[in-house]
RNA sequence: GGAGAGAUGGCUGAGUGGUCUAAGGCACUUGACUCGAAAUCAAGCGUAGGGGUAACUCUACCGUGGGUUCAAAUCCCACUCUCUCCGCCA
């Protein structure tokens, strides 16, 4: 959530942002917001007026009973006035929640070093690491591989529940579980790291804090009957770990990582990535996490991001690094460098991490304060995520990369001591 | 699922209709005392919003949402969460 004071001081500066995200925002949203909050303050400035009023006269009103005076006169004119009160309060109620929903819809605004752009093919390649995998054998996708293995099975998950689920079987299963280890060791002993097992079901203020709600509610999958929701990413839960709290400066940079399986609907992808892992309705992932000063939240967004593309380095899987344009960013990332590991089966990079720096547009939904000192006042600290990483991707870049003219797929070293000194995945 | 108890500032804890404008304590900040510290004493010390150049001032907030009343932390209704016990259960 953006600033309402920002908007209000910077309403140009505020839509020429939300235009270089997307040349078809809708800036009326912008003027509808400065018009609510001027509404807003008319109301307010009304009735404290009469507010006072109300609070004073009743404090006399006691004091006249006392004295033996007839203060009658006085509680029906208080009668009346409560009603006006009333009225007044219903219609602040009303323009204050059509600010609220009209402001959580207001994506954040793009860091200035975010370079402008409308889609992905204008996000810029910052760094690159390995080359593409070369085969002199005819190289197979990954579904083909984990299928021809029988490690991975789509058409039992299509049976026992549908489209876009995986079954992973035997050394399939161990993979997967082997990454997750992996993972998890790597960030919590070399990164330092907490690990941290949330729950996997959120409510709706968790899911607003992220920033997930309220526009993005066909994407995620919502118990019936409960206003709870399955997570499409530890970042809800983990973000919103410390929600209406203040925390001490001296805390911070708080670095948290967590493995859970997410859940996503997928709404508008249909026709995209149908076959393998690439793109499922439910799939595991480690998530990194840090609050961080404010000050500090961009060197924190590289490190982070360093420590994200070390999981992928130590498993020698080759990779690029994208900072994303203006127009690629998600709703309430101010900057995002994305990993893009190399697919043989998709003859290109694909995304497999995505850092993000949310500055304090999440601690301002979620109410995530700092205090720098005993008589500071509470400040918006800045939330931060990336993925450490995707963990079904990771699986089928292991399939694809390492694959072998046999049909077999090599253990890369670093896995080996998670899978039982396994060194080859065989028929 | 059933029964009971509870939710008050950073923490603790008093408060059952009108100086609650939320006591007291702890913690914290500043000052005094001290060579320094501890102890002691004094003052300060919540969040959000509105108005004001500012000093300041007003409004709201005692789990959440409604209601009663001139007036609600306090009374009424609903809900949420926590704890205890019972039942069921990995």
């Amino acid at each position: 959530m953006l600033d309402i004071r920002r908007i209000r001081n910077n309403p140009q500066e505020i839509k020429d942002a939300m235009l270089s995200r997307s040349a078809d925002f809708d800036i009326t949203l912008i003027d509808k917001v400065i018009e609510l909050d001027e509404r807003r303050r008319e109301i307010l400035s009304e009735v404290e007026v009469l507010k006072n009023k109300r609070n004073t006269t009743s404090q006399e009103i006691p004091k006249l009973k006392k004295e033996g005076k007839n203060v009658e006169p006085i509680m029906e004119e208080m009668r009346v006035l409560g009603d006006k009160i009333k009225d007044f309060d219903a219609e602040l109620t009303k323009v204050e929640e059509e600010l609220e929903a009209t402001i959580l819809r207001i994506p954040n605004v793009p860091s200035k070093n975010v370079p402008k752009g409308q889609s992905d093919a204008d996000n810029l390649e910052v760094r690159k690491w390995g080359e593409p995998t070369k085969f002199d054998f005819e190289a197979k996708a990954h579904w083909d591989i984990g299928t021809n293995l029988d490690i991975l099975d789509f058409e039992m998950a299509g049976k026992v529940t549908g489209a876009r689920f995986t079954f992973y079987k035997g050394l399939g299963a161990r993979l997967e579980r082997a990454c997750i280890n992996f993972m998890l060791d790597l960030h919590t002993s070399k990164h330092g790291y907490t690990e941290v097992l949330p729950p996997q079901i959120v409510n709706r203020r968790s899911m607003t804090g992220t920033g997930q709600l309220p526009k993005f509610a066909e994407d995620m999958f919502k118990l019936e009957g409960l206003e709870y929701w399955l997570i499409p990413t530890a970042e809800v839960p983990v973000t919103n770990m410390y929600r209406d709290d203040i925390l001490d400066a001296s805390q911070l940079p708080i670095k948290n990582t967590a493995f859970t399986a997410c859940f996503r609907a997928e709404a508008g992808s249909a026709g995209r990535d149908t076959r393998g892992l690439i793109r499922q309705h439910q799939f595991n992932k480690v998530e990194l996490v840090k609050f961080a000063d404010p000050e500090k939240s961009y060197e924190e967004l590289e490190s982070l991001t360093n420590d994200a593309e070390m999981v992928l380095k130590t498993l020698g899987l080759p990779y690029r690094v994208v900072k994303l344009c203006t127009g690629d960013i998600g709703f309430s990332s101010a900057m995002t460098y994305d990993l893009e590991v190399w697919m043989p089966s998709y003859g290109r990079y694909v995304e497999i991490s995505s850092c993000s720096n949310f500055e304090d547009f999440q601690a301002r939904r979620a109410n995530l304060k700092f205090r720098r000192g005993p008589k500071e006042k509470a400040e918006y600290l800045h939330t931060l995520n990336g993925s450490g990483v995707a963990v079904g991707r990771t699986v089928a870049a292991i399939l694809e990369n390492y694959q072998q003219a046999d049909g077999s797929v090599i253990i890369p070293e670093a896995l080996r001591p998670y899978m039982g000194g396994i060194e080859r995945i065989t028929k």
